[in-house]
DNA sequence: TGTCCATTGAGAATTATTCTAATTCACCCT
DNA sequence: AGGGTGAATTAGAATAATTCTCAATGGACA
């Protein structure tokens, strides 16, 4: 178990987050098993025990999560955003049937020839999704 | 203009569409600029002149294009999506300040190694996202 | 113990998209 | 031209992810 309480206390700590109980609870379910999470299933899995954290602060924890570096969001479907405790370059196989999402080690995956970019702008990522679906489901109705 | 009215009455036809006069004004404005637009976006242009396309019309008829693959959906915001009527094999620069979505063509960019898929998964698309955002913006507050 | 400021949270608001159910329209037949 | 028919359109309601509001809470610390 790598990511007992204390190590969780500290991480937060190093990105400048003021572990509250909360938080806590939120980054466990994230790191504890690293997983693809929507705010929904976060905060379901919060609450498993005993209710105790709101939706909204399951909005607001992830929100600051990811402006401090902790988590990324993945967007891969217009419905729902996910959230990765995974933040080092990697990218993504997503199932369009069943809403799974699996990693892609950065290295398994080789990108050449970006093309350079208008002057004045940054690359802040690169994503690479890979749609995949189970054989045999068509497109078509 | 290469996207006049019969030339899109053929395209419709060609995709299985019923080519209504809601449909050639949606594809209109599709392919006469070749841009990526929201649904919204769509909705204003179509009745720019004057209105003569509901709402509903313009999501239904999107979902429509996009089943007979005659546009593809862009995922790169979790507030819209948007539509790109080049279904061809391509990749996308997205400027998360501006939100500009550009082409990037496919053979500017070379992807290699990609994993073979657990058994009966059937690859669907590789969406490439090169994420900008314009120099001197920071993510920080 | 009391002040202070950050955090939490209940519930309302927002907004993209879908749904419902009724009307309209295009096309065909006579 | 007039009428039948199924598909298309649409106004408006519903849905659902996310954000917002603002009052209540609570820990740190004097
Ligand atoms: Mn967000
Ligand atoms: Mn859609
Ligand atoms: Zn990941
Ligand atoms: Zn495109």
């Amino acid at each position: 178990m790598p990511y007992d309480r204390p190590t969780l206390n500290a991480l937060l700590r190093r990105h400048g987050i003021a572990p509250t109980h909360q938080r806590l609870e939120i980054a466990q379910v994230l790191f504890a098993r690293c997983q693809h999470l929507s705010a929904e299933q976060i905060l379901q899995q919060v609450n498993e025990r005993h209710a105790e954290t709101s939706k909204a602060t399951v909005y607001n924890t992830l929100n600051l999560f990811r402006d401090r570096g902790l988590v990324r969001e993945v967007i891969v479907d217009p419905k729902r955003v996910f959230y990765d405790p995974n933040t080092g370059p990697h990218h993504h196989l997503y199932n369009v049937d069943t809403g799974e999402i699996t990693d892609i080690p950065a290295d398994a995956l080789r990108l050449s020839g970006l093309p350079e970019l208008p002057a004045g702008m940054v690359t802040e990522g690169v994503d690479v999704i890979v749609r995949v679906r189970s054989a045999g489901t068509s497109a078509l109705g």
